[in-house]
DNA sequence: GCAAATTCCTAAAGGCTTTAGGTTCGAGGA
DNA sequence: TCCTCGAACCTAAAGCCTTTAGGAATTTGC
Protein backbone atom coordinates (compact mmCIF):
# COMPACT_ATOMS: atom_id res chain seq x y z
CA UNK A 1 0.00 0.00 0.00
CA UNK A 2 1.25 3.63 -0.34
CA UNK A 3 2.40 5.37 2.06
CA UNK A 4 0.06 8.66 2.97
CA UNK A 5 3.30 11.02 3.44
CA UNK A 6 2.18 12.29 6.68
CA UNK A 7 4.91 14.36 8.41
CA UNK A 8 4.04 16.87 11.22
CA UNK A 9 4.15 19.69 9.23
CA UNK A 10 1.51 18.60 7.20
CA UNK A 11 -0.92 17.33 10.38
CA UNK A 12 -0.47 20.66 11.80
CA UNK A 13 -1.25 22.50 8.39
CA UNK A 14 -4.28 20.18 8.45
CA UNK A 15 -5.20 20.97 11.61
CA UNK A 16 -5.12 24.47 11.16
CA UNK A 17 -7.57 24.18 7.81
CA UNK A 18 -9.85 21.83 9.88
CA UNK A 19 -10.31 24.57 12.74
CA UNK A 20 -10.77 26.78 10.45
CA UNK A 21 -14.01 25.00 9.25
CA UNK A 22 -15.66 23.07 12.46
CA UNK A 23 -14.10 24.77 15.07
CA UNK A 24 -10.80 24.28 17.51
CA UNK A 25 -12.28 22.02 19.44
CA UNK A 26 -13.58 19.18 16.70
CA UNK A 27 -10.01 19.45 15.63
CA UNK A 28 -9.56 15.17 16.98
CA UNK A 29 -6.72 13.22 16.10
CA UNK A 30 -9.50 10.83 14.73
CA UNK A 31 -10.72 13.43 12.17
CA UNK A 32 -7.53 14.14 11.04
CA UNK A 33 -6.48 10.48 10.13
CA UNK A 34 -9.79 10.79 8.24
CA UNK A 35 -8.20 13.42 6.04
CA UNK A 36 -5.00 11.91 5.48
CA UNK A 37 -7.25 8.21 4.94
CA UNK A 38 -4.83 6.48 7.29
CA UNK A 39 -5.20 4.68 10.50
CA UNK A 40 -5.54 6.91 13.96
CA UNK A 41 -2.66 5.18 15.19
CA UNK A 42 -0.67 5.87 12.17
CA UNK A 43 -0.44 9.39 13.66
CA UNK A 44 0.68 8.38 17.00
CA UNK A 45 3.94 8.14 15.19
CA UNK A 46 4.32 11.75 14.14
CA UNK A 47 2.61 12.92 17.00
CA UNK A 48 3.01 12.60 20.87
CA UNK A 49 -0.49 13.04 21.93
CA UNK A 50 -3.66 14.63 20.67
CA UNK A 51 -2.22 17.55 23.01
CA UNK A 52 1.00 18.31 21.04
CA UNK A 53 -1.04 18.67 18.32
CA UNK A 54 -3.02 21.34 19.89
CA UNK A 55 0.03 23.21 21.00
CA UNK A 56 1.61 22.86 17.56
CA UNK A 57 -1.86 24.36 16.23
CA UNK A 58 -1.29 27.29 18.71
CA UNK A 59 2.65 28.03 17.68
CA UNK A 60 1.46 28.22 13.82
CA UNK A 61 -1.16 30.49 14.57
CA UNK A 62 0.53 32.47 17.09
CA UNK A 63 3.12 32.96 14.17
CA UNK A 64 0.93 33.65 11.29
CA UNK A 65 -0.91 36.40 13.71
CA UNK A 66 3.14 37.98 14.47
CA UNK A 67 3.71 37.85 10.77
CA UNK A 68 0.70 39.57 8.93
CA UNK A 69 1.33 42.04 12.07
CA UNK A 70 4.63 42.63 11.62
CA UNK A 71 3.87 43.56 7.86
CA UNK A 72 1.00 45.43 8.86
CA UNK A 73 3.26 47.72 10.76
CA UNK A 74 6.23 47.54 8.40
CA UNK A 75 6.43 51.65 7.93
CA UNK A 76 4.02 53.01 9.53
CA UNK A 77 3.96 55.09 13.01
CA UNK A 78 1.53 56.44 15.60
CA UNK A 79 -1.81 55.92 14.74
CA UNK A 80 -1.52 54.41 11.53
CA UNK A 81 0.68 51.73 13.18
CA UNK A 82 -2.09 50.74 15.86
CA UNK A 83 -4.81 50.84 13.49
CA UNK A 84 -2.90 48.76 10.99
CA UNK A 85 -1.83 46.13 13.66
CA UNK A 86 -5.47 46.08 15.46
CA UNK A 87 -7.14 45.63 11.88
CA UNK A 88 -4.43 42.79 10.90
CA UNK A 89 -5.23 41.35 14.68
CA UNK A 90 -9.15 41.70 13.61
CA UNK A 91 -9.10 40.38 10.52
CA UNK A 92 -6.94 36.99 11.48
CA UNK A 93 -9.50 36.46 13.35
CA UNK A 94 -12.29 36.73 11.42
CA UNK A 95 -10.82 34.77 8.26
CA UNK A 96 -9.04 31.89 10.98
CA UNK A 97 -11.81 31.53 14.02
CA UNK A 98 -10.66 28.13 14.69
CA UNK A 99 -6.43 29.07 14.58
CA UNK A 100 -7.29 32.30 16.60
CA UNK A 101 -8.76 30.21 19.17
CA UNK A 102 -6.19 27.60 19.59
CA UNK A 103 -3.62 30.73 19.24
CA UNK A 104 -5.55 31.56 23.05
CA UNK A 105 -4.68 28.36 24.59
CA UNK A 106 -2.81 28.64 27.76
CA UNK A 107 0.81 28.34 26.56
CA UNK A 108 3.50 28.42 29.51
CA UNK A 109 7.05 29.41 28.78
CA UNK A 110 8.31 25.90 27.92
CA UNK A 111 6.04 25.45 24.83
CA UNK A 112 7.45 25.60 21.74
CA UNK A 113 4.67 28.48 20.95
CA UNK A 114 6.01 30.68 23.92
CA UNK A 115 8.49 32.21 21.08
CA UNK A 116 5.72 33.74 18.80
CA UNK A 117 4.23 34.48 21.74
CA UNK A 118 6.53 36.93 22.84
CA UNK A 119 6.91 38.44 19.04
CA UNK A 120 3.26 39.99 19.61
CA UNK A 121 4.53 41.55 22.85
CA UNK A 122 7.56 42.89 20.94
CA UNK A 123 5.26 44.06 18.27
CA UNK A 124 2.94 45.94 20.84
CA UNK A 125 5.73 47.80 22.26
CA UNK A 126 6.87 49.17 18.76
CA UNK A 127 3.65 50.82 18.69
CA UNK A 128 4.03 52.33 21.67
CA UNK A 129 7.40 53.76 20.70
CA UNK A 130 5.67 56.72 19.29
CA UNK A 131 3.57 57.45 22.10
CA UNK A 132 6.52 58.28 24.84
CA UNK A 133 5.21 56.36 27.48
CA UNK A 134 7.29 56.02 30.66
CA UNK A 135 8.88 52.40 30.41
CA UNK A 136 7.36 51.15 33.65
CA UNK A 137 3.84 52.18 32.03
CA UNK A 138 4.57 50.36 29.02
CA UNK A 139 3.59 46.96 30.37
CA UNK A 140 0.03 48.73 32.02
CA UNK A 141 -0.60 49.98 27.76
CA UNK A 142 0.39 46.75 26.27
CA UNK A 143 -2.26 44.74 27.96
CA UNK A 144 -4.79 47.15 27.63
CA UNK A 145 -4.26 47.06 23.93
CA UNK A 146 -3.80 43.40 23.94
CA UNK A 147 -7.44 43.21 26.34
CA UNK A 148 -9.17 45.42 24.25
CA UNK A 149 -8.24 44.15 20.76
CA UNK A 150 -8.61 40.13 21.92
CA UNK A 151 -11.67 40.96 23.66
CA UNK A 152 -13.16 42.62 21.16
CA UNK A 153 -12.13 39.89 18.50
CA UNK A 154 -13.25 37.05 21.01
CA UNK A 155 -16.67 38.85 21.07
CA UNK A 156 -17.31 39.41 17.94
CA UNK A 157 -16.29 35.72 16.45
CA UNK A 158 -18.37 34.25 19.09
CA UNK A 159 -21.14 36.29 18.29
CA UNK A 160 -21.92 38.67 20.99
CA UNK A 161 -22.20 41.53 18.71
CA UNK A 162 -24.24 39.92 16.56
CA UNK A 163 -27.59 40.98 16.73
CA UNK A 164 -27.41 44.96 16.56
CA UNK A 165 -25.54 47.77 15.32
CA UNK A 166 -22.43 48.70 12.62
CA UNK A 167 -19.48 46.38 14.17
CA UNK A 168 -17.02 48.14 12.17
CA UNK A 169 -17.75 51.35 13.35
CA UNK A 170 -17.68 50.46 17.23
CA UNK A 171 -14.46 48.88 16.00
CA UNK A 172 -13.18 52.51 14.45
CA UNK A 173 -14.29 54.11 17.66
CA UNK A 174 -12.18 51.71 19.60
CA UNK A 175 -9.67 52.88 18.13
CA UNK A 176 -10.18 56.60 18.45
CA UNK A 177 -10.19 55.90 21.78
CA UNK A 178 -7.55 53.82 22.51
CA UNK A 179 -5.33 56.30 20.52
CA UNK A 180 -6.78 58.92 22.68
CA UNK A 181 -6.06 56.87 25.73
CA UNK A 182 -2.19 56.44 24.80
CA UNK A 183 -2.40 59.89 23.67
CA UNK A 184 -3.03 61.27 27.33
CA UNK A 185 -2.06 58.42 29.29
CA UNK A 186 -2.76 58.61 32.84
CA UNK A 187 0.07 59.46 34.75
CA UNK A 188 0.62 57.34 37.42
CA UNK A 189 0.43 58.99 41.22
CA UNK A 190 3.73 60.10 42.98
CA UNK A 191 5.16 56.22 44.03
CA UNK A 192 4.87 55.94 47.47
CA UNK B 1 -31.98 1.36 47.15
CA UNK B 2 -32.32 5.31 48.46
CA UNK B 3 -33.24 7.93 45.70
CA UNK B 4 -29.46 9.95 45.31
CA UNK B 5 -32.22 12.70 44.80
CA UNK B 6 -30.56 14.42 41.82
CA UNK B 7 -32.33 17.44 40.70
CA UNK B 8 -31.83 20.02 37.45
CA UNK B 9 -30.97 22.54 40.10
CA UNK B 10 -28.58 20.22 41.67
CA UNK B 11 -26.86 19.69 38.76
CA UNK B 12 -25.91 22.70 37.35
CA UNK B 13 -24.74 23.84 40.91
CA UNK B 14 -22.77 20.67 41.19
CA UNK B 15 -21.76 21.34 37.39
CA UNK B 16 -20.63 24.87 38.00
CA UNK B 17 -18.21 23.54 41.35
CA UNK B 18 -17.04 21.31 39.17
CA UNK B 19 -16.21 23.60 36.78
CA UNK B 20 -14.72 26.15 38.79
CA UNK B 21 -12.14 22.89 40.25
CA UNK B 22 -11.30 21.32 37.29
CA UNK B 23 -12.09 23.86 34.27
CA UNK B 24 -14.81 24.42 32.37
CA UNK B 25 -14.28 21.75 29.37
CA UNK B 26 -13.47 18.56 31.97
CA UNK B 27 -17.44 19.31 33.00
CA UNK B 28 -18.97 16.20 31.61
CA UNK B 29 -21.73 14.01 32.48
CA UNK B 30 -19.77 11.22 33.49
CA UNK B 31 -17.84 13.22 36.04
CA UNK B 32 -21.21 14.82 37.84
CA UNK B 33 -22.31 11.00 37.88
CA UNK B 34 -20.07 10.09 39.59
CA UNK B 35 -20.16 13.02 42.31
CA UNK B 36 -24.01 11.96 42.80
CA UNK B 37 -22.89 8.21 42.97
CA UNK B 38 -25.26 7.99 39.74
CA UNK B 39 -25.29 5.65 36.58
CA UNK B 40 -24.71 7.72 33.70
CA UNK B 41 -27.97 7.16 32.42
CA UNK B 42 -30.05 8.44 35.24
CA UNK B 43 -28.57 11.96 34.81
CA UNK B 44 -30.75 11.70 31.01
CA UNK B 45 -33.96 12.42 33.21
CA UNK B 46 -33.07 15.41 34.70
CA UNK B 47 -31.42 17.05 31.08
CA UNK B 48 -31.90 16.57 27.43
CA UNK B 49 -27.80 16.10 26.58
CA UNK B 50 -24.37 17.39 27.60
CA UNK B 51 -25.26 20.64 25.77
CA UNK B 52 -28.00 21.35 27.78
CA UNK B 53 -26.12 21.39 30.37
CA UNK B 54 -23.75 23.36 29.31
CA UNK B 55 -25.84 26.40 28.42
CA UNK B 56 -27.82 25.91 32.20
CA UNK B 57 -24.32 26.88 33.25
CA UNK B 58 -23.97 29.49 31.31
CA UNK B 59 -27.14 30.70 32.24
CA UNK B 60 -26.05 30.47 36.15
CA UNK B 61 -22.69 32.18 35.69
CA UNK B 62 -24.21 34.97 33.45
CA UNK B 63 -26.82 35.59 36.12
CA UNK B 64 -24.47 35.32 39.24
CA UNK B 65 -22.26 37.76 37.79
CA UNK B 66 -25.41 40.11 36.42
CA UNK B 67 -26.38 39.95 40.37
CA UNK B 68 -22.90 40.92 41.54
CA UNK B 69 -22.66 43.69 38.94
CA UNK B 70 -25.94 44.95 40.29
CA UNK B 71 -25.17 45.34 43.64
CA UNK B 72 -21.79 46.82 42.83
CA UNK B 73 -23.46 49.65 40.72
CA UNK B 74 -25.91 50.07 43.73
CA UNK B 75 -25.48 53.50 44.82
CA UNK B 76 -22.47 54.43 42.69
CA UNK B 77 -22.04 56.70 39.74
CA UNK B 78 -19.22 57.54 37.67
CA UNK B 79 -15.99 56.41 38.01
CA UNK B 80 -17.06 54.76 40.78
CA UNK B 81 -19.65 52.84 39.02
CA UNK B 82 -17.27 51.94 36.14
CA UNK B 83 -14.46 50.71 38.90
CA UNK B 84 -17.33 48.69 40.85
CA UNK B 85 -18.70 47.24 38.34
CA UNK B 86 -15.49 46.65 36.33
CA UNK B 87 -13.88 44.84 39.31
CA UNK B 88 -16.65 42.66 40.00
CA UNK B 89 -16.63 41.50 37.02
CA UNK B 90 -12.85 41.06 37.23
CA UNK B 91 -13.01 39.08 40.57
CA UNK B 92 -16.13 36.69 39.37
CA UNK B 93 -13.64 35.88 36.51
CA UNK B 94 -10.88 35.05 38.50
CA UNK B 95 -12.80 33.60 41.66
CA UNK B 96 -14.66 31.06 39.05
CA UNK B 97 -12.96 30.42 36.29
CA UNK B 98 -15.08 27.64 35.19
CA UNK B 99 -18.13 29.16 35.89
CA UNK B 100 -16.67 32.29 34.23
CA UNK B 101 -15.61 30.16 30.53
CA UNK B 102 -19.06 28.85 30.72
CA UNK B 103 -20.71 32.84 30.53
CA UNK B 104 -18.62 32.87 27.40
CA UNK B 105 -20.72 30.16 25.41
CA UNK B 106 -21.67 31.60 22.20
CA UNK B 107 -25.74 32.23 23.06
CA UNK B 108 -28.34 32.38 21.01
CA UNK B 109 -31.39 34.49 21.53
CA UNK B 110 -33.52 31.55 21.95
CA UNK B 111 -31.42 30.45 24.48
CA UNK B 112 -32.22 30.01 28.17
CA UNK B 113 -28.95 32.08 28.79
CA UNK B 114 -30.37 34.69 26.56
CA UNK B 115 -32.34 36.93 29.24
CA UNK B 116 -29.67 37.20 31.75
CA UNK B 117 -27.21 38.32 28.74
CA UNK B 118 -29.36 41.44 28.16
CA UNK B 119 -28.93 42.55 32.27
CA UNK B 120 -25.21 42.90 31.03
CA UNK B 121 -25.64 45.27 27.95
CA UNK B 122 -28.58 47.24 30.33
CA UNK B 123 -26.30 47.45 33.41
CA UNK B 124 -23.11 48.75 31.37
CA UNK B 125 -25.86 51.56 29.58
CA UNK B 126 -26.37 52.36 32.88
CA UNK B 127 -22.96 53.42 34.01
CA UNK B 128 -22.43 55.25 30.66
CA UNK B 129 -25.68 57.48 31.77
CA UNK B 130 -23.28 59.64 33.84
CA UNK B 131 -20.62 60.29 31.03
CA UNK B 132 -23.55 61.37 28.45
CA UNK B 133 -22.97 60.23 25.29
CA UNK B 134 -25.16 60.61 22.54
CA UNK B 135 -27.94 58.03 22.01
CA UNK B 136 -26.11 56.25 19.05
CA UNK B 137 -22.07 56.60 20.71
CA UNK B 138 -23.70 54.30 23.54
CA UNK B 139 -23.77 50.47 21.63
CA UNK B 140 -19.88 51.53 20.74
CA UNK B 141 -18.78 52.36 24.35
CA UNK B 142 -20.84 49.43 25.83
CA UNK B 143 -18.76 47.42 23.43
CA UNK B 144 -15.13 48.99 23.68
CA UNK B 145 -15.65 48.62 28.04
CA UNK B 146 -16.86 44.79 27.27
CA UNK B 147 -13.53 43.80 24.89
CA UNK B 148 -11.82 45.74 27.34
CA UNK B 149 -13.08 43.68 30.67
CA UNK B 150 -13.42 40.02 28.99
CA UNK B 151 -10.09 40.62 27.49
CA UNK B 152 -8.54 41.45 30.71
CA UNK B 153 -10.25 39.29 32.72
CA UNK B 154 -9.58 36.17 29.84
CA UNK B 155 -6.39 36.91 29.30
CA UNK B 156 -5.29 37.25 33.17
CA UNK B 157 -6.88 33.72 33.84
CA UNK B 158 -5.62 32.21 31.17
CA UNK B 159 -2.09 33.30 32.31
CA UNK B 160 -1.42 35.66 29.30
CA UNK B 161 -0.09 38.50 32.37
CA UNK B 162 1.52 35.86 34.57
CA UNK B 163 4.92 36.33 33.82
CA UNK B 164 6.00 39.98 34.57
CA UNK B 165 4.86 43.25 36.19
CA UNK B 166 1.89 44.20 38.47
CA UNK B 167 -1.10 42.90 37.55
CA UNK B 168 -3.33 44.71 39.85
CA UNK B 169 -1.72 48.08 38.70
CA UNK B 170 -1.98 47.75 34.91
CA UNK B 171 -5.77 46.96 35.70
CA UNK B 172 -5.93 50.39 37.90
CA UNK B 173 -4.48 52.25 35.31
CA UNK B 174 -6.82 50.71 31.99
CA UNK B 175 -9.62 51.65 34.05
CA UNK B 176 -8.06 55.29 34.39
CA UNK B 177 -7.45 55.31 30.46
CA UNK B 178 -11.53 54.00 29.49
CA UNK B 179 -12.64 56.67 32.41
CA UNK B 180 -10.76 59.09 30.60
CA UNK B 181 -11.67 58.09 27.35
CA UNK B 182 -15.41 58.06 28.04
CA UNK B 183 -15.05 61.59 29.08
CA UNK B 184 -13.86 62.49 25.97
CA UNK B 185 -15.20 60.46 24.11
CA UNK B 186 -14.24 61.06 20.33
CA UNK B 187 -16.84 62.60 18.21
CA UNK B 188 -18.06 61.14 15.13
CA UNK B 189 -16.75 62.36 12.25
CA UNK B 190 -20.06 64.57 10.32
CA UNK B 191 -22.46 62.11 9.50
CA UNK B 192 -22.46 61.32 5.77
C1' DG C 1 -54.18 1.30 48.58
C1' DC C 2 -53.15 1.80 44.05
C1' DA C 3 -52.03 3.91 39.52
C1' DA C 4 -49.12 7.08 37.35
C1' DA C 5 -45.12 9.65 37.10
C1' DT C 6 -40.52 9.97 38.31
C1' DT C 7 -36.11 8.23 39.39
C1' DC C 8 -32.90 4.98 38.78
C1' DC C 9 -30.89 0.80 36.64
C1' DT C 10 -28.66 -2.53 33.02
C1' DA C 11 -27.29 -3.03 28.38
C1' DA C 12 -25.53 -1.61 24.20
C1' DA C 13 -23.86 1.20 20.30
C1' DG C 14 -20.70 4.49 18.68
C1' DG C 15 -16.89 7.98 19.00
C1' DC C 16 -12.39 9.56 20.83
C1' DT C 17 -7.47 8.67 22.86
C1' DT C 18 -3.66 6.01 23.71
C1' DT C 19 -0.59 1.94 23.95
C1' DA C 20 1.40 -2.52 22.42
C1' DG C 21 3.18 -5.15 19.12
C1' DG C 22 3.58 -6.65 14.35
C1' DT C 23 4.20 -5.75 9.07
C1' DT C 24 5.76 -3.28 4.95
C1' DC C 25 8.14 0.18 2.48
C1' DG C 26 12.23 2.52 0.88
C1' DA C 27 16.92 4.19 1.12
C1' DG C 28 21.72 3.40 1.75
C1' DG C 29 25.67 0.31 2.55
C1' DA C 30 28.05 -4.17 1.32
C1' DT D 1 22.05 -6.46 -6.64
C1' DC D 2 20.76 -7.66 -2.11
C1' DC D 3 19.96 -6.87 2.52
C1' DT D 4 19.26 -4.43 6.52
C1' DC D 5 17.20 -1.04 9.43
C1' DG D 6 14.32 2.72 10.62
C1' DA D 7 10.23 5.03 9.58
C1' DA D 8 5.49 4.69 8.37
C1' DC D 9 1.73 2.04 8.63
C1' DC D 10 -1.42 -1.58 10.46
C1' DT D 11 -4.57 -4.50 13.81
C1' DA D 12 -6.12 -5.11 18.39
C1' DA D 13 -7.51 -3.72 22.66
C1' DA D 14 -8.44 -0.97 26.81
C1' DG D 15 -10.46 2.99 28.81
C1' DC D 16 -13.36 7.02 28.87
C1' DC D 17 -17.30 9.75 27.06
C1' DT D 18 -22.33 10.36 25.15
C1' DT D 19 -26.72 8.83 24.12
C1' DT D 20 -30.75 5.73 23.65
C1' DA D 21 -33.82 1.79 24.82
C1' DG D 22 -36.27 -0.68 27.89
C1' DG D 23 -37.18 -2.31 32.51
C1' DA D 24 -37.51 -2.01 37.82
C1' DA D 25 -38.24 0.53 41.89
C1' DT D 26 -39.86 4.44 44.49
C1' DT D 27 -42.67 8.31 45.35
C1' DT D 28 -46.85 10.99 44.86
C1' DG D 29 -51.49 11.96 44.70
C1' DC D 30 -56.13 10.51 44.08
Amino acid sequence: MARAGVSVEGLVRAAAELADEVGFEQVTVSALARRFDVTVASLYSHIKNADELRVRLAALALTELADRASDALAGRAGKDALVAFATAYRDYAKEHPGRYTAARLRIDASSPAAAPALRHTALMRAILREYKLPETEQVHAVRLLGSAFHGFASLETSGAFAHSGDVDASWARALDALHAALLNWPRPLTPQ
